[in-house]
DNA sequence: TAGATTGTTAATCGATTAACAATC
DNA sequence: TAGATTGTTAATCGATTAACAATC
């Protein structure tokens, strides 16, 4: 070992999905903190704290982010940020067209967080002929007849998919076809990929589901202490 | 032990939450096979091959409905559907307040699909003067300020949360205080509650970091094909 | 220095997967 | 009957949690 650090590349290791998703959580929570407060460093209790997550999960989480921190002090809540955002790839927007511009796409579409976290929807598409022509939000609206052409044209490679259940397969196949790799998926309806393309589900049936089935139990819990 | 089956009851076995998860899309796939197709028995392996998920999952995400098949022959469709809705309590309605009726709470109220889930959203609030005392999508729309009375006089327990991220916490606390016990956050924000009460959170955040990692994945490994 | 906190290695827990006997 | 499929028990795998040494 020489005084230089080697930084080990080894295999990429794994990351599991669970701590994917909480990383954009221990983002906002800093930025809440550093807008809010001015923090400068922070421990890992301290975020678990908050954020009712158990301090040694939160450190095993930023460590997948190369972060370090300091004995004593914690992390600088900066760095942490930047580290995050760095590893989860923030900081290069990619492009992405939407397909369906009910209530829920132009809530999407509306929603401007999104180009913090690396997404622009950059087109929405309809068979709507009162939307086809106009802007909503600041984007084009283009008839679905010209999906093909445009995500060639522009190499989109994500989709999203906003239409009712009995079009979502219809659409995602064309998708596909155009070369379109990834589908975050609104519909309320499961679709058909091939092998290789990414899909991501929003089922708001089992998301709801969890929710019942916790309230129920939460709800015979209290009628049992009752008793 | 007599002839007659004596049905253990022991202990609530706990559910795993990726089981609950995925008990809806099982649903939706046999209601769609019944109604296509006209199937009346069918395997695990079958459901595991249509729905990509290994058979064995399946069978154990099944079991724990109490549905029973037969060697050979597989489960009846018609019992399973049942058996599932039975289990996610489909079949006793239970009401929600939505708060926030943007384009996503329009969205939600116009999603028919929760009534076959067992909820239904009997009102939304808005502070909108514009919305108030309108109907959308069939639901009246109530200012904000009733919300704690009719949430206490109706006896609602859920809680749907459509509004922008700076008023997520402040609404999330009257729901709370009102004596709503569950909400689902659709807000980009997380929000803080007492011990006792349940939060399902979409966050899309985390949705659209698991979608685009992936992607980022395959992208660089189509490249490598390449070289 | 003392002690809080990180970094790292090991133990636990729960979900997934495998193995195999029972059965129609 | 033979064989596919269920039901059930065991093995594996991966994520979470714990333990403890290193360090500022």
């Amino acid at each position: 070992m020489t005084e230089l650090e080697i930084k080990k590349e080894g295999p990429p290791k794994p990351i599991p999905e669970p701590t994917l998703r909480r990383l954009p959580v221990y983002h906002q929570y800093l930025k809440k903190m550093k807008a809010e407060r001015n923090v400068d460093f922070i421990s890992c209790t301290q975020i678990g704290n908050d954020l009712k997550i158990v301090p040694i999960q939160v450190r095993k989480d930023l460590e997948i982010t190369d972060a370090v921190g300091k004995p004593k002090l914690g992390y600088s809540v900066d760095e942490l940020i930047h580290m995050i955002e760095d590893f989860l790839g923030w900081n290069n927007t990619s492009e992405a067209f939407l397909v369906g511009a009910g209530n829920l796409g132009t809530a999407l579409l509306g929603y401007n967080g999104f180009r913090n976290y690396g997404l622009y929807i950059v087109a929405a598409f309809d068979n709507n002929e009162r939307k086809v022509g106009t802007q909503i939000e600041g984007r084009q609206v283009f008839p679905v007849s010209k999906l093909t052409e445009m995500v060639r044209r522009m190499n989109i490679r994500m989709g999203i998919l906003t239409v009712p259940a009995q079009a979502a397969q219809e659409i995602a196949d064309t998708m596909v076809r155009a070369g379109i790799l990834g589908i975050w998926n609104f519909s309320p309806m499961k679709i058909d990929v091939p092998a290789g393309i990414i899909v991501q589900h929003e089922n708001l049936a089992s998301s709801l589901v969890v929710l019942s089935k916790k309230l129920a139990l939460t709800m015979q819990q209290n009628l049992e202490g009752t008793r």
